[in-house]
DNA sequence: TTAAATTTGTACGTATGTATC
DNA sequence: CGATACATACGTACAAATTTA
C-alpha cells in the first residue's frame, strides 16, 4: 500500500500543483473534457474508469462529479449511472430567456456606476472577441463571448447574480460547443456584438434592453433550429 | 429534475431505510438541523463528529456536506474547516433584489396562462399562510411563505428558474429562521400577502410588479435592520 | 432466477495543509 | 522560528444494494 500511496509523487512535473485540492483539479479536467467533446452528450461516465484515468481514487472523483451534477453538466440516477446531460430544445429556450432577465438585471445594477474601468474592460473583451471571430477560431470565440458577458456580471459585484451566471454558463458553453462540433461554424456575427457593446456604453437604457432581448432572441433561435434538426422530441 | 421529483416523495415518514441514498438522507437531516438552529450560523461543522452523530461513515457525509456547500448553507476552507454560513447585510440585500427580478420574470411567463388551477393553488397556499400567521406559528409561517412563492415558480414550469429559486431558498430560510430565533417574532403582515395575491390574480401586470418590488423592499429592509443591529461589518 | 455490472457505503490508514502554542 | 495538534484530503480494499441482461 505504501507503493500506491506514493504514486502521485512519482508523476511527471505537471502532476504536481493542484492549486487547492484534487477535487477542484479533477472537476476542471472533467468539465473541460465534457465541454471539449471528449465525452459526448448522453454518454455514460463510469467513476471507476474515470478515477483510473485521472490517477486518483474514487473519493475526490465522486465529489468532483457531484459538483458537475450541480452545474448541470451531468445527470445521475442512483444505483444506475451518471451521464453527460443531453440537449433539449426546451433547455436552450429556458437558458436564453433567463439570460435576458439576468443581464438586464445586471445592467440595472451598474448603469449609474459605469466608470472608465468598466468601459475599458468591456471594450477590451469585445476586441478580444472580434479578434477570435476574425481569426475564425470558433472554440476561442465561445470562450471570448462568455467572458464578454461574464465581465458584465462580475462588474455588478452581485455575488448571488455571479453565482447564478456561473450555474448556467457551463450548460450554455456545452450547447455552443456541441453546436460548433456538429455545424463546424457557430456564426457569431460581429455587428451583433458591436451594437451590444455600443448600447452598453450609451445612455439609453431602454435601447440596451431591447438590444439584449434581440441579441438573445437571435442566438436562441439559431441554437434552437440546430437542436430541432438533430433530435425532434427532446426530453428535459 | 430527478431530485425535485424525489424530494416531493420524501415528505412522508422516513422510519424506513433512506429511499434513495444515504447522501440524500444525511443532506436533508443536516439541512434541517441548520435551518432549525440546532447548528448555529458561524458554528464549525466537524465531519468526523457529524459522521458519528448520523451513524454513517465519512464518505457519504462528505458528499452531503458538499451539497450543502453548493446550496450556500455551508462554507468550507480546504484543510481548515467547514462552518455554517454567517449572515451578512449584503447577502440579504442581494437575495431580496434578486427575488424581485426572478419573481417578476416568473409572472411574465405565466401571466397569459394563469388558469383556474393556478388561481386555486395560489389561494390555497395563501390561506395556509394566513392560518399559520393567525396561529402565530412563526416556524410554520416561514415554510408557508416559501411555499406560496415557490408555487409561483413551479407554475412557470421553467426548470432553470425553479433551480435558481431552489438555490436561494435555503439561505432565505436560514435568514428568516435566524431572525425569528433572535427576535421571537418575524412579523409577516397579513395585508402584505393579501395585496400580493390580489395583484397576482388581477389583470394589471404593472401593479403586480410594483407590489412585488414594494413587498420585497419591506421584507428586505426589515431583515436588514435586524442584521445591522447584530453585526455591523458582516463579512460574506 | 441467476448473474454481471455499477454504484453506493464502510473501515482504516496515511498524507497534507492550517493554525496555534 | 520550530513543533505540535487538528481537521481535512486522499488512498485502498472490501461489503452491500440496485438495476439490467
Amino acid at each position: 500500500m505504501a507503493d500506491g500511496a506514493k504514486n502521485r509523487a512519482a508523476g511527471s512535473v505537471l502532476a504536481r500543483v493542484p492549486k487547492s485540492t484534487f477535487r477542484v483539479h479533477i472537476a476542471d479536467g472533467l468539465r473541460a473534457a465534457i465541454l471539449n467533446g471528449d465525452i459526448q452528450p448522453g454518454a455514460q461516465v463510469i467513476e471507476t474508469a474515470l478515477a483510473e484515468q485521472f490517477g486518483v481514487s474514487r473519493g475526490p472523483l465522486r465529489e468532483a462529479m457531484r459538483q458537475l451534477i450541480d452545474e448541470g453538466l451531468l445527470v445521475a440516477v442512483p444505483y444506475t449511472g451518471t451521464h453527460v446531460v443531453d440537449l433539449s430544445v426546451d433547455d436552450v429556450r429556458e437558458i436564453y430567456s433567463m439570460r435576458v432577465t439576468l443581464e438586464v438585471f445586471a445592467f440595472e445594477h451598474i448603469w449609474e456606476r459605469r466608470d472608465e474601468a468598466f468601459r475599458r474592460g468591456l471594450v477590451a473583451r469585445h476586441d478580444a472577441l472580434t479578434a477570435c471571430i476574425d481569426a475564425q477560431d470558433d472554440a476561442a470565440s465561445i470562450v471570448a463571448e462568455l467572458q464578454l458577458h461574464g465581465f458584465v456580471y462580475e462588474a455588478t459585484g452581485h455575488k448571488l447574480l455571479i453565482r447564478t451566471w456561473d450555474s448556467i454558463r457551463g450548460r450554455l458553453q456545452l450547447y455552443w460547443a456541441a453546436h460548433h462540433r456538429a455545424h463546424g461554424i457557430r456564426g457569431p456575427r460581429r455587428d451583433g456584438h458591436d451594437r451590444y457593446v455600443e448600447m452598453a456604453l450609451s445612455d439609453d437604457f431602454d435601447a440596451l434592453k431591447a438590444e439584449i432581448t434581440d441579441h438573445m432572441a437571435r442566438g436562441g433561435r439559431q441554437t434552437e433550429e440546430f437542436l430541432r434538426g438533430r433530435e425532434g422530441p427532446g426530453a428535459g
